[in-house]
DNA sequence: TGAATTTAGTAAAACGTTTTACGTTATCTC
DNA sequence: GAGATAACGTAAAACGTTTTACTAAATTCA
């Protein structure tokens, strides 16, 4: 069974391919097309199940109605929730999604980035790793937008969405000093991001400000790509052999794997040793005790990521860039 | 800056576009094209940057190298871990994924497999709901391979991968019963799939067949679309009430608003109260006490939904279908 | 009434590929 | 040395749309 073409249905109706295409794009009245020739087409298309082939579209117009999502992992919950609020939001105006996950790759990024120009997706949200900022670049100069969210890049000069780690950060050692906490450890990754650094920065400052004394012994940054297992080796060694009273754990599975090891080891929780964790999680909450998590902003990420997008696309010049910083929630636990 | 066309390619190595395709893919030796001119051609596609226009390039074959990927919800920890897996997996055999959820409604599903016929997806992996058989197996006539996974519908003739659901609840049922439980509930959602309803038989199955007499009260069918506020009220009402000495959560998402329920109303799960949860989460290991689970094996269903839809996509001739039922593992924890 | 305008519609080019069918030359075979 | 084959390559159609520039008839206007 052959798909049909607008021509089937243009020999159907015993009209011009053009006048089907206008009907089918809602130019018909624009273009002065007759009531019964209209009705005449638009029967025809409904009662033979026609559906424009987008391919030929694209090619034609040189866009897809598909916006490009490049995340690091699908997998994290971070990331699946957000791609679910932004494919909804996009999802109801018309766009589609595709989305991949670099899994923190320069290449496989710039690999993604190139295989959806060469399917001309439309617009692109990003977040970004080192490395492939000159890839950005010339996505900008061939003017798509480009919205970069969760984390920035210094050299890129587009838009920016994401929760303001460094005062998150900030307030969470702040919370952990006034509780009278002194040895406050931070267990972070190795993978140089804005968003990262910007939460090591705020642990050292908010210590400084603090009076205390930084101290590399009490940070453990753990390789992104390894196995679980030695991560947890490597949190192991951290809490057994130092006198520390209070971790904050700079993402959620971080904290998932320090969760498994203070089982283990069989260190509780509680007025002696305090955790944060960043980014919650839903076994956060369930945990006895609840753990402390510092709340991203998802909806509201999403919202603005969406926002920025259309608005962009439905303007024909060059919007200003725009830097959206969301204050993220500290929420205090048991 | 256009973008670069093979044409420019041909004008600029002094050839014709059909050579420079030629070389491009692949067939330049048996069209027996000379060593030097793919040199030359190779070099200047090298460094002009060239990509090829995919979109041109489907519009032509007629098809995408994109295999289209339709789930429930990207949000739940089994599809994007199962997503992130079958990801990989594509990717690394040159495919690429387009994914969406349908959020269980069938209109949605129904536009989603529009949407990828429209943008000629290669292949089809679906996690099905009753009511789009029709659409399927119009997908089927068009000879395009459709995998189903996690659920089967009876009445479509295609290849599936799952788990085998009513053993593995089946089991649960009778490990209760093992350690000598009589009060057995069931916590499971509405949704008429067949991996749910397989779940609720090998309930039922397992209470017979060891002289326990079903009975509706032990069992709560959670609304699938409704706030979790009401579903964790609906949990309270069962758990609260009834002598009830074990439960069986039909799905991790219920399983924690289970658990949350048992927090809220102090219930501890130990020699008195047993739990299973179906599909593991982070958060059952990370309980305290850990939480039995039914580990569905991922690792083997993306693999095998892979493998299945690369041999019909590499062979000319259509497939016998394929039944693929792989046991899952129940992990009893603590 | 005849020019201008509006109405109703169409032909054909263009988007960037792949692929079929064909055209030269050079080489081989006997 | 003539016919066949191989080597090297190309022109042009086709994929299914959108859109520009156009035409022919009908209507309006003064």
């Amino acid at each position: 069974m052959k798909t049909l073409s607008i021509k089937d249905i243009a020999v159907q109706a015993n009209v011009s391919i053009t006048t089907v295409s206008f009907i089918i794009n809602g130019k018909a009245k624009e273009k002065s097309i007759s009531e019964a020739v209209i009705e005449k087409v638009e029967k025809i298309i409904e009662e033979s199940g026609y559906k424009p082939n987008q391919i030929a579209r694209s090619l034609r117009t040189g866009n897809s109605n598909i916006i490009g999502l490049i995340i690091e992992d699908i997998s994290n919950s971070f990331f699946s929730r957000i791609a679910r609020l932004i494919e909804d939001k996009a999802y109801k105006r018309g766009y589609k999604i595709i989305y991949s996950s670099t899994e923190n790759s320069v290449d496989k990024a710039k690999e993604l980035i190139n295989m959806f120009k060469s399917r001309k997706v439309d617009a692109y949200i990003i977040s970004p790793i080192k490395g492939i900022e000159e890839d950005i670049n010339m996505l900008l100069t061939d003017n798509k937008p480009v919205i970069l969210f969760d984390r920035n890049l210094p050299n890129v000069d587009t838009n920016y969405v994401g929760a303001d780690h460094f005062n998150a950060s900030y307030q969470s050692i702040e919370s952990f000093i006034k509780q009278g906490k002194k040895n406050i450890a931070l267990v972070t990754t190795d993978i140089d991001v804005q968003q990262i650094t910007e939460r090591y920065d705020g642990y050292k400052k908010a210590l400084e400000d603090n009076g205390i004394t930084y101290s590399d012994d009490l940070v453990v940054k753990i390789h992104f790509n390894q196995e679980e297992a030695e991560t947890i080796s490597q949190i192991k060694t951290l809490l057994e052999s130092k006198k520390i009273d209070a971790v904050l754990f700079a993402t959620n599975y971080l904290a998932i794997s320090g969760l498994k090891v203070l089982k283990q080891i069989n260190k509780k929780i509680g007025d002696e040793f305090a955790v944060i964790a960043y980014d919650d999680h839903e076994a956060f909450e369930l945990h006895t005790p609840s753990i402390s998590t510092v709340q991203q902003p998802l909806e509201e990420i999403a919202e603005t990521v969406i926002k920025l997008i259309l608005s962009q696309l439905s303007s024909k010049t060059k919007l200003e860039n725009q830097q959206v910083i969301i204050p993220a929630k500290l929420i205090i636990r048991d």
